[in-house]
Order: C-alpha cells, then structure tokens, then sequence
DNA sequence: GCCGTTTTCGGCCCGACTGTTTTCAGTCG
C-alpha cells in the first residue's frame, strides 16, 4: 500500500483532462458497503452473545444508512465533514467508521469474531434459526461444523433438546440439504411480474374477494425482489387463506393462518398474503410495502403524535383514525402520500414533513430513447422496424446505436459501414414522419480510453454512446482513468451503462462513481440509467448522486428488438427510487432540446 | 449504540404463526 502522496500523484488527472469540480479521487481503503458488511457482521456476532438488541439494531441501521449515502464515508472524512451527523451514527460509531476508512480494518469486528463460533453463524443463516437456537445447537451438540449438526439431526439427537422438536429437527434437516441459506435468493424485478399477474388473478376468485395489490419490494420497484407480499381486502380472512393454498403454482405451503399465509412456488419464489378488513386495506398496504426502516420511522413519527400505527390502521388510544387508504395513514401523521419508490427512510419522511418530495419522473414524460440495436449489428429489427415501434409507443424521437468495430461477435460497424447506416438515416428521416431517428453509435471505450472509431466519423453523428465491453477487470485506478479519458474524447455524449453489472449474474466493475459523475459535470456529458432489467443501471443511489451533481441521466432502453422498448418502464421506475425528477432526465426534453443538449457534446 | 418540544437517562415498532407448550419463546416480516 502506497503513502498517502504516492496515491495522490497516481491519481491525479493527466494532460489534458479538466479537473473534476471538487478536487481529487484518491482509492479509498474501506468503501461505505465495506464498512456497512462490517457492521452487519458485529451485529450478527452481538445477537450470537444475546447483547443488548437496541445495539443490534443500531449497527443494522448503521450499515443501512451508509447503504444508501451518495458520497463515500471516506471523502467525506477528507472533506472534514463530521460523520456522527448522519442519522443513526453517534460518536462511537463515527469512530469506528474512520478507522475502517483509514486502515480498512475493524478491530471491534476482528475481537468480536474470535470469540463465537463460526458455526453458530453459519446456523443463523438457516431459515428458522435465529441466534438462540444457533447458539444452543453449537453449545449442546458439541458441534464444530455444519457436518456435524447434520449428524446429530439425522441420530434424532436435535429433537430431543429441550424446546426442540421433531418437526423442527426435520426442517433442519431439510434446510441443510437443501443448502437453502437465507443468503437470500433474489429474483429480477422483470422476471417475478408473471408470478404476481397469475397470483393475483388466482386471489380475485377468492370468495369475499374485495381487493388485491402486490407490495414489498416489489411494489417499491426495488431491481431484485426476494418475495412477493399481496395484500388482500375481504371480510373473511380464512376463505381467502383456504382458496390461496390451492393456487396451482404452490410447492409448499410453509405456514397459513386465519390471517396470513406464506407459501413457496415451484421457482423457488416465496409469497406471503395478508388479508385484512377492507377499512384496514391502506394500513395493511403501507405495513407489507414497507420498507422496514420507512416503517420505523414512519411509526416512531406517529409515537411523538400519540398515535399508534399498525397494519389495521392508525390508533389514538383504542380508536381507529385512519387506514382506508394509504393517503389516510400518511395524513394522520401530517404527512402527504409518499410513493411507494421512495420509502426506504432515506430522508423522505423529513422532505415529506417540510413540503419537499420530489415530483417523481413518470412514464409519460419520456419523449424519446437514445439507445438501441438493429439488425445491421446484433439487433433483431431494422431500423425502420425499430422507428415504426418507437412511432407506436408514442415516442418522438429514437437513437440508433449499433456497436463498433471492436465487438466483432456483435458484427460492430467500421467507418463505413457506420457511414452508409447514416444516410440510410438521413433517407429515413427525409420520407417518414412522426418520430425522429437520431444518428448515433454505441462506441467501444478501449483499454486505454481511446474510442474505437475515428473522430472524423465520430464527428458526423447526433450522439456517441460511450461503452466498456471489455477488461472488466482493472484496477478501480485504471478503470476509473480509462472512462474519464474516453468522456474527454471530442465526441463523448453518453456513457452507456456506467458500472456494467448484471444483476445477480456479474458485479459491477470496479470504478470511482463519485470520480465519473463529478468528470461527466466538468465535460457537459450525460450519464445513462440502463432500462434492461438485467442492468439498471445506474443504480438508485448513483441516480442520486448525479442528482445532487446536476449531470441529467438519459434513461435508455438499450433495445436489441421491438419488444425492449417496453423496458423504459424499468428505467422509470429505478429512476424514480434515485429521486429523479423530470427535468433531471435528458430524454425527456423535446426533440429540439435533445439536439441542442446533445451537440453541445460533439 | 443512538437519541432528545420526553435532553445526559431511559427509552428504543408491532403483530402473526409455529412448534412445543400448557401460557409462551423464537423467528419472521
């Protein structure tokens, strides 16, 4: 590890480039999910030894806050900032946090883990296992390994532990095999959609069915989801509980009550209805929407008002003041509706509480798309298929963007055939009405940060989408170097899909966000929020820092077939859980204004 | 461990379901 000046010199910008507006991105030795991973590890030690639960929970909730902050603890550090004014982090925790940003070690953590089994850990990760049982197994049965425990149960020996049963030992049993960890699976928000249309339509046949809607984190329209939660009004819970176990799509059924049932599918994806009286729907919606922490908050809030909020409703005393709708619930704590995207308790119960939500993008407002495929590279469609559907969609204008020379599998285009595509636009455009094709290429970002194609080509385009497809695998030096040199290129309008990951199948590569927004706001270039739902990204919290920067983000839809142009309603919605607001999004200013904003980066 | 029109102590969100009980603890969301 290099001195703190050798790391400043390796990073500073080189010749050429314009310094990003607020001075250095030096590495940094923990990054925020570091150091919220740490926490969440002293937090599950701290249950292990039973300590106090309000300190486990304040760890938790230190490790969720620095989740969701759009700065790095670390610069914040440099920037002199003070971190016990974050919520939830107090004096002790600051200080914990500045040591792992200066040395990227804990040392409450490294102390804390010598002294529990690791098994017991391992155990907690088992659905139904919670740390005193975890504890308890370790402890009784001697374990050392997962092995053994394993042994134990399979001799009968786990049933007769005193509180433990039978059924609890063959659940174990089960969940060992099975490997199912809580290590949560997640589904792609786009894939679970089919699951939540057929479950509903099954419940809608429920008798006494009133009312039906997926919340959770679905509902929040998170990029991943690990179960769907639906919620039900209808007057008598146990016919609806009855009908939904017979839904044919149904493996298991893990629990049902008079109330409430949670159910496992054939894919693996979990469901949990909750029914509740029709005066109790709005309470019951905001509870199963949550999130969590948006509860917390929105509960404690109610706390200082005297009033009580539970899943039926909001309560003075015994009496019931609210819970129709969720409108009603938020009024009774004198707050406006918050949309379901931004409860996350990322500050909007304050900007509710002062009057300062923002007026979240819409669908609606999207005029145009400003990144997609045809068939002369890797597209399915031709450009006038392409035109036609974005016609169709009410769109009114489209970018094409083929890929470069470079990405040879995808047949990427060379001058000239890149040159030809012009005038077919040109000729395009000429005789058809209605919407607008923009000329565009989704170039290939080399290794070195030089674009694929030359500038002269370049030159001749309406946008150039900059792109990494290659060399995931730099340093986050060198990745960062490589995108900022390749957005001070001449031609530089858009970086494609910033971070590269692909949800739950490859991660982001590693690159200085903060770095990248603040380069984007000194060249007058555009960031874009990857509408595919395997990307999404920007992710939510970058929407948010770019945000706070002022870069706009261009939500494409990256279409490589008519159908993709459907995915813009991801965008929106991961737009949205980043806090964007119409006028900070690029695409969805008139064609006229697109053109301007995006010459002015040619 | 955090926090304060309850401010340096004493609180900290709330309820359902299961299994093993015989009135409840543990886990989950």
């Amino acid at each position: 590890m290099g001195s703190e000046k050798q790391k400043r010199s390796s990073n500073r910008p080189k010749r050429g480039m314009r310094a990003p507006a607020n001075e250095p991105c030096e590495p940094i030795l923990a990054r925020n999910e570091d150091i919220a991973r740490a926490f969440d590890d002293i937090a599950d030690i701290y249950e292990l030894e039973r300590d106090n639960p309000f300190r486990v929970r304040a760890y938790r909730n230190a490790a969720r806050v620095l989740r969701g902050l759009t700065v790095e603890v670390g610069e914040m550090l440099r920037q002199g900032e003070k971190l016990d004014e974050l919520p939830g982090i107090g004096e002790d925790l600051a200080g914990q946090i500045a040591e792992m940003a200066r040395s990227g070690r804990s040392s409450k953590l490294e102390e804390l883990a010598a002294a529990v089994p690791r098994l017991a850990l391992e155990l907690m990760r088992l659905p139904n296992v919670g740390p005193k049982r975890a504890m308890r197994l370790c402890d009784e049965l001697r374990a050392r390994s997962l092995d053994d425990v394993r042994r134990a149960a399979r001799a009968g020996k786990v049933r007769s532990l005193s509180g433990f049963g039978a059924k609890f030992e063959q659940a174990l049993l089960h969940s060992l095999a099975a490997a199912d960890l809580k290590k949560e699976r997640r589904f792609k928000l786009a894939s679970v959609q089919g699951y939540a249309d057929a479950a509903l339509a099954h419940l809608a046949r429920a008798p006494g069915f009133e009312k039906a809607e997926i919340a959770g984190s679905f509902r929040r329209r998170k990029e991943t989801v690990g179960d769907l939660d639906v919620i039900v009004a209808a007057r008598r819970g146990q016919l609806v509980i009855d009908w939904f176990t017979r839904f044919p799509e149904i493996e298991k059924v893990v629990s049902a009550g008079t109330t409430r049932a949670t159910v496992t599918l054939h894919s693996g994806l979990q469901i949990d209805v909750r029914v509740v009286p029709q005066e109790s729907y709005g309470a019951a919606l905001v509870y199963f929407t949550g999130s969590k922490a948006h509860n917390i908050a929105l509960r404690r809030l109610a706390q200082t008002q005297d009033l009580k909020i539970n899943e039926y409703g909001v309560f003075r005393g015994d009496r019931a003041i609210a819970g129709e709708t969720e409108a009603s619930v938020y009024a009774a704590v004198g707050l406006p509706m918050i949309e379901p995207e931004l409860r996350e308790d990322q500050g909007e119960i304050e900007a509710a509480a002062s009057g300062a939500l923002p007026a979240l993008v819409r669908l609606s407002d999207i005029r145009g798309d400003l990144h997609a495929h045809t068939s002369e590279t890797d597209g399915a469609n031709t450009l006038e298929e392409l035109a036609q559907a974005a016609k169709e969609r009410g769109l009114r204008y489209i970018a094409v963007t083929d890929h470069s020379r470079r990405l040879a599998f995808a047949h990427g285009l060379d001058e000239n055939r890149l040159l030809a595509q012009i005038d077919r636009i040109d000729a395009f455009n000429d005789t058809h009405a209605g919407v607008e094709v923009l000329k565009g290429i989704e170039v290939d970002i080399l290794e070195n940060g030089a674009l694929d194609l030359p500038d002269a080509t370049l030159a001749r385009l309406d946008l150039v989408i900059g792109a990494v497809h290659s060399q995931f695998g730099l340093s986050r030096e060198k990745q960062t170097e490589r995108i900022l040199r390749a957005m001070e290129r001449p031609h530089f309008s858009i970086l494609a899909h910033p971070t590269g990951r692909l949800l739950l199948e490859r991660d982001a590569y590693e690159v200085d966000m903060t770095c990248v927004i603040r380069a984007a706001k000194a060249r007058g270039c555009f960031l874009e929020l990857n509408a595919h739902p395997d990307r999404l990204d920007l992710s939510d919290v970058h929407c948010r820092m770019a945000k706070a920067e002022g870069v706009l983000v261009s939500v494409n839809t990256d279409a490589h077939r008519i159908q993709d142009l459907a995915n813009l309603r991801f965008g929106v919605s991961q737009a949205r859980r980043g806090w964007l607001e119409k006028d900070d999004i690029l695409n969805t200013r008139s064609l006229s204004t697109v053109r301007k904003l995006l010459k002015a980066t040619m």
